[in-house]
DNA sequence: CCGGTATCTGTAACCGGTTACAAGGTGCGG
DNA sequence: CCGCACCTTGTAACCGGTTACAGATACCGG
């Protein structure tokens, strides 16, 4: 692999002449740029990333951490970023943290490695999280309560939640259950807090029961209906439906439905999302729709900007959501299909 | 930033000594170790990867190139990749190429940014491909046609889709329809010749056509069952439907079935799969089970190899494959559900 | 013809580590 | 008491770029 210093060698020129030929041609005398340029390209010179790094003091790479990628939430966010990120040439390093035992460890060697980073949801604990402000590291914060110092980018929960709701009591709905549980991650806090207040606004009387699931996945939301299914609620008899699950994201409720459709149950409940993933048209899920491959895009976007020094105070950023109703969230919609 | 110069003069020693304390700490004497482990403590020394990376001269780093991340598969392979990656001490940059016009640049600066690639399938052209051979990229080849010289991890198609065939040939189909255009992935080109292959063993008159699309997600899954729909098929009149659509992956699959509901079909027409993803289970979908993470674990041990120069010669991993049958594969398998 | 200025190029320091080699110190046997 | 080997540490070159600064050259007007 040729060097700088070949590329000097071979054309009779100094190894500034050779970088700055390359990196600021204006500067450099036509005959002079163009031996450098055919000398280069007789040795198939490629610039040394790890030197010219080293020298810029810059990495030119930016890292996102997220639980997984299995399911097409984050999996979006990710290449909303990463599209983003590629445009304005920036490399993006990655790093899952589900289930994995070390990840201080994995994080802190990621940061090392890149110029800033961008964590999605709640892919690592706050104490890390601190760590890594403390050790000025560039941050930017999606789907995660913000730290006023840390850019963030979030979607609205509030006003859909209370579209949301609001539509569920027109359709007659007075007992909800409320399908995730608040403390595995702050969106779905969100997302509870506004069917909670929306609820409260409501001068009929209702009732919010929270059924709580260790994870936002489909396989959960099976297991969330086949519960329901057993279980007395509400006063009635085991068997006997809430009005209404409100779930926690789309995969939980995508999980719920073909539960209920396999039991033959499905359109004796209100069944709702959130997120708006592709799957949720094909199944007829009324859900509140997140701009979810904007939120990445948006992040690299806050990233680029502190990174580049353009702006030193921090950001914090909000998507708006949008209501989607269809067919799940009326009694008997699979009829209306 | 402390260096490791600060280091050394703090402590009172030379940077070799500070180096040595931290990669090799049984050559310094316990007094002098001690003395400099306190002092990169005190300063929170943290040694820079440029500086190693540029004085080691590898990058600890390889990346991932990919179409994209929307569907289940790529972004199983990737969590399988990472995964190891990790263990091993390796970061792992990606690069999704789907709709990029400037794939080959962001390719060979990736290259330049790693100690080797993996790349999924058709996620890059052929030239480029040899481009990168040319300049000695390490690379590994997944789930894509293999050039003798790389390493590559495919799955195998042959028994899985004759036994697929022969399953569904059991049924009584006899006139199938291969939904997928081989052109578009050399994976999906292996899955359809190893139907033909099975069919053509098959000592009953059949028939195999082909309804190619461009894409194969679940959108272009629900067109190709409305055009199948409205088609006239076999000499039969318009709505008549084959006797099997054999689909190259669960995605077309999945949309092909949401259709096929929506119209209310299904049960006419037997559906299988490829790939066995998550909703597969849920939709009933007779498919090829593929082992997908493993195909990105195993790509990652290989490149591991491969950079450790542990192995020299070219290895071609071929994983098996199982057929997994449920109930869309059967005339009226709704009802048995 | 000369000094000043603008333009171009070269020298060398620097980024932050690793490591070959040399040198200093210690302990041992002869 | 000396020579030698071993253990530990320091010196300095090196990885491959960038860039401040200085020096060289050409061109200009006076």
């Amino acid at each position: 692999m040729a060097t700088i210093r070949d590329v000097a060698r071979e054309a009779g020129v100094s190894i500034a002449t050779v970088s700055r030929t390359l990196r600021d041609p204006d500067v450099v005398k036509p005959d002079t740029r163009a031996k450098v340029l055919a000398t280069a390209e007789r040795l198939a010179f490629r610039p040394s990333h790890l030197g010219r790094q080293l020298a810029e003091r810059r990495h030119a790479a930016a890292g996102v951490v997220f639980p997984d990628l299995s399911g097409p939430y984050y999996a979006d966010v990710v290449m909303g970023y990463e599209s983003v990120a590629a445009e304005v040439g920036r490399s993006v390093l990655i790093c899952s943290t589900r289930g994995r035992a070390d990840v201080e460890k994995q994080v802190t060697e990621m940061a090392g490695r890149c110029d800033g980073l961008v964590v999605l949801g709640p892919a690592i604990p706050d104490a890390l999280l601190r760590d890594l402000a403390r050790q000025h590291v560039p941050l930017v914060l999606v789907a995660r309560p913000t730290s006023p110092e840390q850019d963030s980018v979030s979607t609205a929960a509030t006003a859909s939640g209370h579209a949301l709701v609001r539509h569920l009591l027109e359709d007659g709905a007075r007992h909800l259950v409320f399908v995730g549980d608040p403390s595995t991650s702050p969106d779905v806090a969100d997302r509870l807090a506004a069917v909670r207040q929306a609820l409260e606004a409501s001068p009929e009387p209702t009732t919010l029961t929270i059924h709580p699931v260790d994870d936002l996945d489909e396989t959960h939301g099976r297991a969330a209906a086949d519960a329901l299914l057993a279980q007395p609620t509400h006063g009635g008899e085991p068997g006997t439906l809430p009005d209404a699950l409100v779930c926690a994201n789309d995969e939980l409720a995508l999980g719920v439905l073909t539960r209920l459709t396999e039991a033959g149950r499905d359109g004796e409940v209100r069944v709702t999302g959130w997120d708006d993933v592709m799957a949720a048209r094909w199944a007829g899920l009324t859900t509140v729709r997140q701009p979810v491959r904007e939120l990445g895009a948006t992040a690299a976007r806050l990233l680029e900007e502190r990174l580049a020094g353009t702006r030193t105070t921090p950001r914090h950023e909000v998507l708006e959501t949008e209501l989607v109703v269809r067919t799940s969230s009326t009694l008997l919609g699979k009829d209306h299909a």
